[in-house]
DNA sequence: ATCCAGGGAACCC
DNA sequence: GGGTTCCATGGA
């Protein structure tokens, strides 16, 4: 367990990009996993870390000698995320939350997932630390898929579309007919991924790619939001300033992004990004 | 009241 | 097919 102080002073990760089920808040100041690794995962905790912090990924590598040279003012930035990383979050969990999050702010996505963690998961008997708030599992495909369509809707900000399109992906889910970790599969190219995905209600290119990046281990996929979007054209000249994301300019400007920052990480290298545009352009908080 | 927040889908040439 | 318009909701 990690306080936020530690966390914030670069003690060993000085910035996490806390996405809503990524970590449990206990409180204002502190966080755990500890509970996710044993209850979800079934693996000791050390192998838990290595693979949710993605702690095989050294950050040094997700940008070339080439971006140095041309970009040295954002080099100098990105220094100060020396500690991001992305995490290697559960597919399931990836999908829901992202669908929890079109059109929508960050606190909203977070107290959605909220909702739905203490409203349909189990509540976890784990060692806490000497805190008492009661955490709870993010419930899986098929609690989700029974859910009561009133608290359902509750969770997901009122919005009852949003509330049958996770449903109903739940409910695709729990009898297998979505396969969310066969699409896992490193083998599986990212269009195919993005194709089987996409056809789900409620799911585009733009939160496929999230699901592909946070959810699957996929760090070559480069989700494109409106910041995405906004860096990409202020740094890079990617793209003309006008906003609007038509599905063909998306694959446009994602191959554009991919060809600048390498395929194989280039969605790891675009968070980073992400989080450097948020903190220090447009003066958002990393939590 | 108006606009924004880590988009998506319906709709129309 | 490709681009524009509408959609939904709560908070600042």
């Amino acid at each position: 367990m990690w306080n936020k102080s530690d966390v914030i002073s670069g003690l060993y990760l000085s910035v996490i990009d806390s996405h809503p089920v990524a970590i449990r808040q206990i409180n204002s100041a502190s966080f755990s996993i500890e509970t996710d690794a044993e209850y979800f995962h079934r693996i000791p905790v050390e192998q838990f870390f290595e693979r949710y912090f993605s702690l095989d990924i050294a950050n040094q590598t997700l940008f070339d000698d080439e971006f140095h040279s041309r970009f040295p003012h954002l080099t100098k930035r990105l220094l100060q995320l020396e500690g991001l990383r992305v995490l290697r979050q559960d597919p399931y969990e990836a999908l829901v939350t992202f669908m929890c999050a079109q059109g929508i702010g960050m606190a909203m996505i977070r107290r959605q997932v909220a909702m739905l963690c203490r409203c349909f998961g189990k509540e976890l008997h784990g060692n806490l630390s000497g805190t008492d708030t009661p955490l709870f599992s993010f419930p899986d495909p098929q609690e989700l898929a029974d859910a009561d369509p009133e608290m359902l809707r509750s969770c997901c900000n009122n919005n009852s579309i949003r509330a049958n399109n996770i449903r109903e992906a739940s409910r695709l889910a729990a009898i297998g007919a979505l396969d969310l970790h066969a699409l896992s599969e490193p083998s599986v190219p990212l269009s195919e991924i993005q194709r089987e995905l996409t056809s789900l209600r409620g799911i585009g290119y733009k939160i496929a790619d999230c699901i592909a990046l946070f959810g699957m281990g996929r760090f070559d996929a480069f989700p494109i939001d409106t910041h995405v979007e906004q860096f990409l054209s202020a740094w890079f000249s990617i793209g003309s300033s006008r906003s609007g994301l038509s599905q063909k300019r998306y694959l446009h400007l994602q191959r554009e992004a991919v060809e600048l920052l390498g395929a194989s990480l280039a969605g790891y290298a675009g968070h980073h990004l992400f989080h450097c545009w948020r903190t220090t352009e447009r003066n958002m908080k990393a939590f």
